[in-house]
DNA sequence: GTGGTCTAGACCACG
DNA sequence: GTGGTCTAGACCACT
């Protein structure tokens, strides 16, 4: 299964799906156009309840993630454009900001801060080539 | 004031100080062995109850980032060595390896995630030198 | 009930509830995965205020004795691999020479003190059993 | 000097005072009958407040390990009788079993926490002997 | 119904 | 005056 929940991990269940649809999409796991499982065979799947997944679902829809066809299902966006383009690059730039304050408090410099970026992008990039030749 | 709290934000106010302090003290506008406000003067300050401060000053110390006197009052660490280092550097590179994965998301290529993470990077370091040179 | 708290004991209320917690699941008493009553319910079971169980309960998560699952409610750790294990047993021994300190003080003899120890840790054991063949 | 504080350490001053004399004085750094600097004095040194010193005095007094002669000053007891045996020996058991239960949830068997003590015991009556070749 | 957050106001230990 | 603890009662996010 290319998806994973832990009802343990702080992060709410809902945002996990959200992350897992997500991921699974950018690594080519799911590839655009790909139907998903309906609410309820995934909230089975999950052992969730159906309502959590269907508040994921929304918000990938709401995302431009995913598009939800009447009386066939659910798919993978063909053309992803994404909404509030802006306004989510200020988050992320935010985000980077918070975890490099972090860093410092950690005990790191900005150089291991960006050599752990590299190699973080680094791992990414071999796993999505993994996917792509199996 | 070195702290702006927006308590109409989704992220709870105790952990907008927590991160207000520790963004202060990694840019060095709060100085190790510099004095921070008493619970309730920041409490008074910012409009919130002191609980609330309490709150985020007792994560600050759990995470060694300020140091209690007792009686004289709450100060930044000489030395914080952190706690809980390699769980948090995990969480770290997850988070990271979330924003690659947003970024696909928001149509970037890995170069320009990069090259924003470089952007954000100098950004920051500009600004702390901003602030020692006041 | 396997939780008796005293309000009056100076010792505050919320360390009596975790020291509740933990010497019950080291006796047995609370086995692994058994499910913890919600915080809501064991605050009226004691006639305290909920934050109060809610503080204890969070400190004992951070200690990762119990662990919640959303939504689902509050249980014990089934794998608790301590956290800041070194500094605790640092702790440990230094509250050992305290007692001796204090022995010393009572007119015991080294010898004496560890006799008393070994009862105290007959004591806990045959407690122990007696919980397993209950 | 025989005693060090750490206004920093989350227990109170005044105990750490009160520690302090009672190690030094089961260790022999501080003979029976020998005298005590004054209140003031030991609070100019320890640069601490002086009721600080005077509180840990009226509870070592009262724990009968110093005396004080009006006029002559404060001096450890000739012969320390203690008080509340029972009570005391009580409290030692129960702070036992307390860290038997930390030791549990440390991961320690009751072997180890033996162990553990023996050790304690041996570093304590070396540093008696080290006190009393000086 | 579960825990998480917050407020308002109180009391206490410590220095 | 400092932080620590507690109560009573409220609202919210998540499942």
């Amino acid at each position: 299964m290319w998806l994973n929940i832990n009802p343990r991990d702080s992060e709410p269940i809902y945002l996990q799906i959200i992350r897992g649809v997500k991921t699974a999409a950018a690594k080519g796991v799911l590839q655009p156009g790909e139907k998903l499982p309906s609410v309820r065979e995934l909230a089975t799947e999950l052992a969730v309840n159906h309502n959590t997944v269907a508040k994921a679902y929304q918000e990938l829809e709401r995302e431009r993630v995913i598009e939800v066809i009447r009386g066939r299902g659910t798919f993978i966006s063909l053309d992803s454009k994404p909404t509030n383009l802006d306004e989510r690059l200020d988050e992320m730039r935010t985000s980077m900001r918070n975890w490099l304050v972090e860093a410092h408090h950690l005990g790191m410099t900005t150089k291991q801060f960006i050599d752990m970026v590299n190699e973080v992008v680094d791992d990414w990039t071999a796993s999505r080539e993994a996917v792509r030749h199996e």
